[in-house]
DNA sequence: TCTGGGGTCCTAGGACCC
DNA sequence: TCTGGGGTCCTAGGACCC
């Protein structure tokens, strides 16, 4: 250890997670256009999930509906969606990470974790790690370093592929300053369209934003905390604390608009026993229902109701049963989603795991 | 071009109580 | 009569992320 030693961020991100792991499997697919989504029929109502390198050349990203994506890359390799191979994958690379020598290892995802480290040369420890999650998983990744966990996520993209960026309070300006507010993470479309109209365009105009316009605009909590991710600003220190779920849902989307009442109560049902079946396994109670439907052509409503702790699933579905009641007759719906809260444990109470606020 | 599925967190506004 | 004030809980919806 040497007097330069400091506390540094890293996040990790593997490049083109998903396709990457198809690819591995597959090896004939490298080099080809491939594109993972719903089922891998691009006549079916469905999302891209990744697509590889070779198709994002033709425009085709993450989030873009499959049938415009098989339309833009004629001979794309179009895969469904295996979770278990993902998952398989991602726990091999995050046990790979909780072996590096003095890891705290706190993940965000299937492909991507923080790692808090002391050290006087995070870049070597980076490029470690990369060679340590190639030579286990065969995978490649992108390493932002920062002094924040904001400036270490937002490195990353630098980074890509295979590279690793340092992004800390001496750079940050230099980087980010003149970029528009969008590429921060957690601004999305919407928060970047009204910041747009308070004037605020940049990284750096956010920065320095008003204080009471910001507040007047998003509220006390959200207007600081987007100016602060204007800074670059926020918490360190990585916490590894293990993460308990709030609650699970399940949703599914209909090929065929749906409008009988029978139809929509079956589905209910049917989407509230996969929920209870994944609430079971944590052995915690209800305390909450929520019914997400989506009209067609595309409007969403949410319904949710508060119960009495139970465990009870015939009390639970007599009360999913009241907020299916509430669904408009006779329009046609192309979206139903159950979602169940749990009863939080006692040891995880508000500020104890990890938030996003925190960040 | 037409928009998945699984999550988290925040806020506005109404209900209700004293 | 133009109709308090504060607090808490709940519902619905918005926004974002991977």
């Amino acid at each position: 250890m040497s007097g330069d030693d400091r506390r540094w961020v890293l996040h990790v991100d593997l490049d083109q997670f998903i396709a990457a792991v198809e690819v591995l499997r597959r090896p004939e697919l490298a080099g080809r256009p491939v594109i993972v989504g719903g089922r891998g029929d691009p006549t079916e109502r469905a999302v891209v999930s990744t697509a590889s390198y070779e198709a994002r050349e033709f425009g085709v990203g993450s989030g873009m509906p499959l049938r415009i994506a098989a339309r833009k890359v004629p001979d794309a390799v179009i895969l469904p969606v295996d979770h278990e191979a993902y998952n398989a994958a991602s726990a091999e690379v995050m046990s790979t990470l909780r072996a590096q020598p003095g890891a705290v290892v706190q993940v965000l995802g299937w492909d991507e974790a923080f790692i808090g480290i002391t050290t006087d040369d995070p870049e070597a420890y980076a490029r470690r790690a990369q060679a340590a999650v190639l030579d286990r998983t065969a995978l490649h990744c992108s390493v932002g370093i920062g002094d924040t966990l904001v400036r270490a996520k937002v490195a990353t993209a630098f980074g890509k592929p295979r590279g690793v960026f340092r992004l800390t309070a001496d750079n940050w300006f230099d980087v980010m300053g003149a970029k528009p507010t969008i590429e921060l993470w957690g601004v999305g479309s919407k928060i970047s369209k009204r910041l747009a109209g308070l004037g605020i365009l940049t990284v750096a105009e956010l920065a320095s934003a008003d204080e009471g316009a910001m507040t007047a605009e998003f509220g006390p909590r959200m207007g600081l905390w987007y100016a602060q991710l204007g800074r670059g600003d926020g918490a360190s220190v990585v916490d590894d604390t293990p993460w308990v779920p709030r609650g699970h849902g399940r949703e599914t989307t209909f090929q065929q608009n749906i409008v009988e009442r029978a139809e929509i109560e079956a589905v209910a049902q049917d989407l509230l026993a996969q929920v209870l079946g994944d609430v079971a396994k944590e052995g915690r109670p209800v305390v909450g229902l929520g019914l997400k439907v989506r009209y067609a052509p595309f409007f969403t409503k949410t319904f949710t109701k508060k119960i009495a702790s139970t465990f009870d699933r015939d009390v639970v579905l007599a009360k999913t049963m009241e907020l299916v009641a509430k669904i408009e007759p006779d329009r046609p719906i192309r979206l139903l989603g159950v979602r169940a809260e749990m009863a939080m444990p006692d040891d995880a109470r508000e500020g104890h795991s990890p938030t996003r606020s925190g960040w």
